[in-house]
DNA sequence: CTGTTAGCGCCTTCAT
DNA sequence: ATGAAGGCGCTAACAG
C-alpha cells in the first residue's frame, strides 16, 4: 500500500544523450556553458530534451575532469560587521554577475584560524581568493603568491598582493576638509587598528586637510584603537572628558567607531550636530537611520569587489582605489559661535 | 636564467601511496575520516607520509564517488540584516563542530531569486539546506519536501518542514510581561511582516501578557509592517504624532525596528527611557552599545543553528523552539507618576 | 560537427 | 588487513 519511495534518480548526460539520440559528448560540447551557444538543429533539440528532464551539471565531475569550479572564495573575518557583510554581498554580486559563485569563510582576528579557513575553502577548489582580512604584517598574501594561488585583497593590503581598495587617504581628506570647511578648529581622529592599512590611509588624508588649513591637531586628539562601537565609545569619553581641550568635531574612520562615539558624546550631555559635529566611514545603511543621522563617507564596495575579481591573476603590486564619497547628514554642522 | 615555476602538482593517493610502498586503496582506506583510525603500523605511517607530502583529498573526486559532500547550504535573505549575519554564523560554527561546511547565498525577499538560489546550492551537491526565509505562504518548503531534499527552517516556519525556532511566543510575553510588569498600561505593539511566523507569534505572546493584566490594547496600537530602521521609524511617527493617544511603552518585535522607533521617540522630543520605553528582539550586539542601551529578548542563536542540523532528516512537523532570555536595559523604565 | 576513447582522483566491491 | 579492478559523471584529445 506504501506509495514507492524512489530516491529520485538524478539526470546525467547519458540519460540526455539517450533521449535525444546522440552521442554523451555532443551533449557535453552543447551544455557547455564557456563557449559560445551552437544554434544548430541538434543542439536547439538536445537543449530542449536536456530541459524537460531537469538535467544539472554535476559540478563534481565536471569540476574534477575541468580543474576549475567557477566559484571563487571570501575571506572574511566576520559577517556580523556590516562593512563585512556589505563586502561580501557586492563580491557576491559581482561574482553572480559574471557567472561564478562566491563562498564565503569567516575567520574572526585570529592569524591561525585565518590560514585553516584558506585551507578549508583551496579544499573546496575555488578558483580564487578574496581577502578582506589582510594585515600590514600578515603573512598570508605572502604564502598565497608563493603557491601561485590566484587572489586578491580588499579594502585591506599588505602593500604587495593585488589589492582591491578604497580611496583611503581621499576619503579621510574629504572628512576632514568637511570639518574644516564647517569652520571646526579643535578636531580628534579616531582611527582604526594600526595594523590595517586603512588605517593608516584615513589619517594621513585628514592630516593632509588639516595641514592645508594650517590646523595643528594635537597627538592626544588622534587615538588608534579597534573597530568595534565600544572602542569609539572609550575614545570618545576620553575625549569629552575634560571639557577644556575637548574637540568640536570628530573623524571616526568607521561609523562604528562613530556609533560609539555619538553614545559618548550623549553621555557626556552634548548635542551632536550641534555641540559636536561627528564624521564617520562607510556609510553603512544605519548610519542614515540613526536619531541623529550620520555624516558618513561612502565606500564604493560594489566597484572594489568587481575590481578585485578582475585582479585575481593580476600581477604583484597592482592596486586600483575607488574614490568614496562624503554624504554629510545632521550629525556635522557649523562650529556654533561660542565655539 | 629564470627560475623554474611549475605549477605546484598537487598530491594525490597515488603519491602517498608510492612514497609509503602500499596499495593506492589501502591508503584511501586509512586517510578515510568517517571510519574511526586504525592504530596499525602502516596507518602511522602511511599518516605521515601523508601529511609530509601535504596531501589534501580532492572533494571533488571524494564528492564525486561518494555522493556526499560533507556540506549545507544555507539560505538567507540578507547578510547585511545583522540577525541573518548572526543567525549564519551561528550555523557555520555549528556546522565546523560536526566536521561539515556552511556554504551561504543569499536571496533577498524575491521568492524567484529563493528558488535560483536554492538551486544554485543544490547544484554544489550540499548534503542538506537550512533556510531563514520561508514565509507562511512560502512553496519552496513543500517543493524541497516533495524532491526528499534533507531541510530544515529556521527562526521562521511554514508550519509544516522540520523547524528550529526561536520561541516567539514565549518572547513575546516576555517583553509585554516585562513592560507592564514596570506599570506600563498604554502599550503599542510593532510587528514584523504578517508573512512571518515569527511576527504572529511575537503579537500572540504580548497578547497573552495583556490579556492577564486585563489590558486592552486597541487596533491603531498594533502595527504590522516591515522589519527594516525605516519601517520601524515610520511607525513610531505615527504613534507619537498625537499626544492624546501616545503610548507610554512600545514593544517592537525586532531591534531595527526598536531603533526606528527610538529615533522616531527622539524627532517627536521624547526621552527614551524617562517618557518612553521601548523593548526590541533578538538582542544584536548593537543594541547594548547604543546611546541609550536597548532592552532586548535576547535569541539563542547557537541552540537554533545546532537543532537546525539535527532537524536535517527529521519527519514533517517536527519543530524546536529555543527559549529567549529579556535582557533588561535603559530603554525602559517605570512608567512615570505623570504617566 | 560528431563519436570513440581515455582518464580526472577517489572509493568500493571483490577477491585474496 | 591488503591489492586489483571498475566506475562515479564529465570533458578533452583524437579521429572521422
Amino acid at each position: 500500500m506504501a506509495e514507492e519511495q524512489h530516491e529520485r534518480r538524478v539526470v546525467t548526460l547519458k540519460d540526455v544523450a539517450a533521449a535525444s539520440g546522440v552521442s554523451i559528448s555532443t551533449v557535453s560540447r552543447i551544455l557547455d556553458d564557456r563557449t559560445r551557444p551552437s544554434r544548430s538543429q541538434t543542439a536547439d533539440r538536445v537543449r530542449q530534451v536536456a530541459d524537460e528532464l531537469g538535467y544539472r551539471r554535476n559540478m563534481f565531475a565536471s569540476g574534477l575532469r575541468r580543474g576549475a569550479t567557477g566559484s571563487i572564495g571570501v575571506l572574511v573575518p566576520r559577517l556580523t560587521d556590516n562593512v563585512m557583510a556589505l563586502m561580501f554581498e557586492a563580491i557576491e554580486r559581482a561574482a553572480r554577475s559574471r557567472g561564478t559563485f562566491a563562498v564565503v569563510a569567516t575567520c574572526g582576528d585570529d592569524p591561525a584560524d585565518e590560514r585553516r579557513a584558506t585551507e578549508t575553502l583551496l579544499d573546496r577548489n575555488v578558483d580564487g581568493l578574496v581577502l578582506a582580512t589582510a594585515r600590514l604584517d600578515d603573512t598570508l598574501p605572502a604564502s598565497l603568491r608563493e603557491r601561485r594561488v590566484p587572489h586578491a585583497l580588499v579594502l585591506r593590503t599588505d602593500g604587495v598582493s593585488p589589492s582591491a581598495l578604497g580611496d583611503d587617504e581621499e576619503g579621510g581628506y574629504f572628512a576632514a576638509r568637511h570639518l574644516v570647511d564647517l569652520g571646526h578648529r579643535d578636531i580628534a581622529v579616531i582611527t582604526g587598528p594600526w595594523f590595517t592599512s586603512s588605517a593608516r590611509a584615513r589619517l594621513a588624508g585628514a592630516r593632509r586637510a588639516f595641514d592645508e588649513a594650517g590646523i595643528d591637531v594635537p597627538e592626544h586628539h588622534v587615538i588608534s584603537t579597534g573597530y568595534g562601537i565600544e572602542s569609539g565609545n572609550a575614545a570618545g569619553a576620553l575625549l569629552f572628558s575634560d571639557p577644556s581641550t575637548r574637540p568640536t568635531a570628530v573623524f571616526a574612520a568607521n561609523d562604528n567607531l562613530a556609533i560609539g562615539v555619538v553614545a559618548a558624546a550623549r553621555a557626556a550631555g552634548l548635542d551632536v550636530g550641534a555641540d559636536v559635529s561627528i564624521v564617520g566611514y562607510n556609510d553603512i545603511p544605519l548610519a542614515a537611520m540613526l536619531p541623529v543621522p550620520l555624516t558618513s563617507v561612502r565606500t564604493a564596495f560594489d566597484q572594489i569587489a568587481a575590481s578585485a575579481l578582475d585582479l585575481l591573476e593580476a600581477p604583484v603590486g597592482t592596486m586600483t582605489r575607488a574614490l568614496p564619497t562624503l554624504i554629510p547628514r545632521a550629525s556635522t554642522a557649523a562650529v556654533s559661535a561660542a565655539g
